[in-house]
RNA sequence: GGAGAGAUGCUCGAGUGGUUGAUGAGGCACGCCUGGAAAGCGUGUGUACCUCUAAAGGGUACCGCGGGUUCGAAUCCCGCUUUCUCCGCCA
């Protein structure tokens, strides 16, 4: 969330990115400042109080230690007094505080300059593109076709034993998996990221830390009688990590990745842009995840898209970056990054990775704090993105590598999965 | 799941009602010493909020978390979380 601080020194400037994000509710930013002032003057007069209450104790042990057993009976009614009056002040306080808190994390993160204006998807704007888009016979099958055919992929079995957006892999569709969980995650060992493996299960604070809860509550399964969440992204436990803890500024910056299996409930997303891999209840994933200090952050957000952009090269799929527009952005990004890769025989683009700056906006949430030199703690800025996500990468290596005699697998992947074709 | 013992600052570790934000040791930082270093000596070493603000200063809170008792709680009481040991169960 945003800090008070920052809201109440630059209200104009909050005012204006909010608008940018297409977020109306201009309200909840003066019932914010409203309550901070209230907090503020109850507090001050709570610590008065309390400063007294504390000088009357110690003059009471005093004078009980002379024998002075009546000026002593004094003073203690005085406390009695004070300690009545701050219950006021303690309610006052503590609803101010709960309140400003409530509406604080109501407000998204605000956009960064270079964030394009716009609502929609269509406002998004064209980073740059690589790679090359296949030519492709008129019997071209979807990946969903194709993998009945070979028997990699069974989606009705799934649903046996599940629900619909549960697939089973079998076989090849299996190892594929397997193959590229493990070649992701070896590219970024190599590009320095410590690797972690995360519990695919978080607690409510961790939740709130990252900035899931409250705002998409709905889009999580709930373990209601342990009060878990399973994971949207292995970005919630690894971030989270890091929640409560002042780092040292020369560690920064922390370079972690994860695989994770994910689970999205994916509430009020039906229709035809859902068939097969398109969209899925349970998914894998590696993250990478980087928490850098504010003056470097820009550099870690340019140094994860470019080596995302290493990874579709590699696999040798038709990729475009886009820079997402303010309205087209997550609640709690500054900035974001799209990746998607073209998957010929749907004549989709299909979003494989999201790279986002979310500036001090979790780390507030988190108190993800660093200490450098100058000695003061300040808040870290903590980015994230996907490295990749597998199944419409799957989607896109089976429908652009299909030919009459297999699906042909890409040469970076063949150490990963032990064989070439898919037959 | 049952029984018992713990949870204190960067780390270890004192502290069972009264100037204890907290003894001590280690670590770390700075200074002295040195040609340089080590050793030695000295000094310093948490966070949040409020107030004030150029800075300094002052105040409040924090000894796992949340309540309670008391004029006063790290210390007493209750609940929770968690770690360890033993028993049970088990991939």
């Amino acid at each position: 969330m945003l800090t008070i601080k920052y809201i109440s020194d630059n209200k104009e400037l909050v005012l204006a990115g909010l608008a940018k994000k297409g977020f109306k509710n201009f309200a909840l930013v003066d019932a914010a400042l409203e309550l901070d002032a209230t907090r503020r003057n109850a507090q001050a007069k709570l610590d008065a109080a309390l400063a007294e209450l504390n000088q009357l104790s110690k003059s009471i042990g005093q004078l009980m230690k002379e024998g002075k057993k009546e000026e002593a009976d004094v003073a203690r009614q005085r406390t009695t007094e004070i300690k009545e009056s701050n219950k006021e002040l303690e309610s006052t306080m503590k609803s101010a505080e709960t309140g400003l808190i409530d509406i604080l994390v109501q407000i998204p993160n605000l956009p960064h300059a270079s964030v394009p204006q716009g609502m929609r998807a269509e406002d998004n704007v064209v980073e740059r593109m690589g790679g090359v888009i296949p030519e492709m016979s008129e019997e071209a099958l979807p990946h969903w076709e194709l993998a009945k055919k070979y028997d990699i992929i069974d989606f009705e079995l799934g649903v046996k034993i599940t629900g619909a957006g549960f697939p089973v892999y079998k076989g090849k569709g299996a190892r594929l998996q397997r193959a590229l969980i493990g070649f992701f995650l070896d590219n970024a060992r190599e590009a320095g990221y410590l690797e972690i493996q995360p519990p695919y299960m978080v607690n409510a604070t961790s939740g709130y830390g990252t900035g899931q809860l409250p705002d998409k509550e709905d889009q999580m399964y709930h373990a209601t009688l342990d009060d878990f969440y399973l994971i949207p992204t292995a970005e919630v436990p690894v971030t989270n990590i890091y929640r409560d803890v002042i780092l040292n500024e020369k560690d920064l910056p922390i370079k972690n990745t994860a695989y994770s299996a994910c689970f999205r409930r994916e509430a009020g997303s039906y229709g035809k842009d859902v068939r097969g891999l398109n969209r899925l209840h349970q998914f894998d994933k590696v993250e990478i995840v980087r928490i850098d200090t504010p003056e470097h952050s820009y550099e870690s957000l340019k140094e994860m898209v470019d080596y995302v952009q290493t990874l579709v090269d590699k696999l040798e799929l038709p990729w475009r970056i886009l820079r997402l527009c303010g309205g087209d952005m997550s609640f709690t990004s500054a900035i974001t990054f799209d990746f998607e890769v073209f998957s010929a025989a749907q004549k989709r683009w299909l979003e494989v990775s999201s790279v986002s700056n979310f500036e001090s906006y979790q780390a507030n949430r988190l108190k993800c704090r660093y200490k450098g030199e100058s000695g003061k703690p300040q808040l870290c800025h903590t980015l994230n993105g996907s490295a990749l996500a597998l199944p419409r990468i799957v989607a896109a290596l089976l429908e652009n590598n299909q030919t009459p005699e297999g699906i042909r697998i890409p040469k970076a992947l063949v150490p990963y999965t032990g064989f070439d074709m898919i037959k």
